[in-house]
DNA sequence: CCTTCTTAAATGTCAGACATATAAATGTAA
DNA sequence: TTACATTTATATGTCTGACATTTAAGAAGG
């Protein structure tokens, strides 16, 4: 940790900066205590407000944890998959909410992402992962279910399918791209037709992972992928069809 | 926003929470302005030292940014995928540093999704992303280049693939899958001969790319990651090999 | 009409104080 | 001696009030 002050605004900024790359670099280590804000205050030559500016900040990036009391003090935080997850998910809904990213590019994604999965879930699945993909299979054929709740089961079956492969890393990474893209999902009405479809479609895929079949879970995921798209394009097509109606 | 006085402790990420919901949920648009930290303290209840925390809070997750002056405060912000892109990669880094994931878990990781974007970039890849592929491999073929070096220009080799998908969404989920794991890769040694055998699969997946095969790119790929993951091995051994002779 | 000056509003920073939580040290009684 | 209660020190959490700085808009003057 250096201290340089370069210019007299956004310290808190720069102090962040400061302590976020000595944590990445790995200078300051897992659980180890940060100065206390007195401490770094003094040695920042800044005030407390200032410093406690900077460790909310770190803190908001899950890097440090704070206690309070005698042996309190900042603690660098060791992060953990599921709140990398979390914070995966809400940077993947936003960005698709604030850039106009269309719905085809989005799915073209996810599924390209969830393909990457299916050989590995395929070998290597236990009964467990088969068990929820059946739990939500059968929810979703459950009648007089919203159209939200059914695209929360969609998700909790695709993430069992990606948890099947059995690698902490890709189910980090493929967070943002299935549950991200629910709030698009959402824009869509399911009808009873396309629910059974849909269905229909996740039995198939649930057998293939049943038989350790990757090639078979492979191929339906890309039937999937082009009926959700055909989905989206009929939602759109009707949109469209009723604001022309609005404005007549 | 609601303001309820939970307890009397982290009342700045409680204030965090309820603005950072507002935004995501779509209540407050981009660019809109929030009020300003007098008012947000009058309406919560709560000091403005406490208020400016919980902002610094909203600000190191890319939802706000601020502006001094007249006309100044907090505005919602427009999150850009090339700074999700920046976060995704640290957090992918640490994520691997921080929880001891072993080489393999992040190789295959990493190699699968990378094969999700094969097909499509082979049908979609423009000159200037051939380009980029054909100028790092020239460069990765250089004698004297440091290992790290070697590493950086393999990154950019693969993100250059990626991109060609021409999907900024999957370029941004992969971002942290290939950049992230680069700290990784620097732990490898790359002889003369390794560099040489890289090259000469590198070729091949251009070439595949560049004639719009993505069925060939595909298993460049997983022949490239067999041969990383044999590296990775060879470096492994030798080192526990060190080990021991260290201890004797 | 254009330029310059003033003003107001907002964030950025500071200083000092008190509130509160917590662990360790201390004291006390069975 | 041990168990429990009390005190104390230290750290974060919060508040108040002030001043500095930036910036846009309005006022004044040529």
């Amino acid at each position: 940790m250096k201290s340089d002050k370069p210019n007299h605004s956004d310290l808190s900024a720069y102090i962040a900066d400061d302590i976020r790359n000595a944590i990445v670099s790995g200078e300051l280590d897992v659980d180890q205590r940060l100065p206390s804000e007195t401490e770094l205050a003094e040695h920042f030559e800044v005030s407390r407000p200032t410093v406690r500016e900077a460790l909310k900040r770190l803190a908001a990036q899950s890097l440090i944890r704070t206690q309070r009391g005698a042996t309190g003090g900042a603690f660098v935080r060791r992060l953990r998959f599921e709140e990398a997850y979390d914070a995966q998910v809400t940077t993947a809904a936003l960005l698709l909410s604030m850039n106009a990213v269309s719905f085809d590019v989005a799915c073209e994604a996810r599924f390209a992402l969830e393909r990457a999965c299916a050989p590995l879930s395929a070998s290597r699945r236990t009964a467990d992962h088969l068990a929820t993909m059946r739990a939500e299979i059968h929810r979703q054929a459950q009648p007089g279910l919203s159209d939200e709740a059914f695209c929360t089961s969609d998700v909790a079956f695709h993430r069992a399918l990606v948890d099947g492969a059995g690698n902490p890393v890709l189910s980090f990474q493929l967070a943002g791209a299935v549950e991200g893209m629910q709030p698009l999902m959402n824009m869509i009405t399911f009808t009873a037709r396309s629910r059974a479809r849909i269905v229909e479609l996740h039995t198939v895929l649930a057998d293939a992972i049943e038989d350790h079949d990757g090639h078979s879970a492979d191929a339906q995921l890309a039937v999937l992928e082009e009926y959700t798209r055909g989905l989206a394009v009929d939602v759109m097509a009707q949109r469209a069809k009723a604001d022309l109606q609005t404005v007549k």
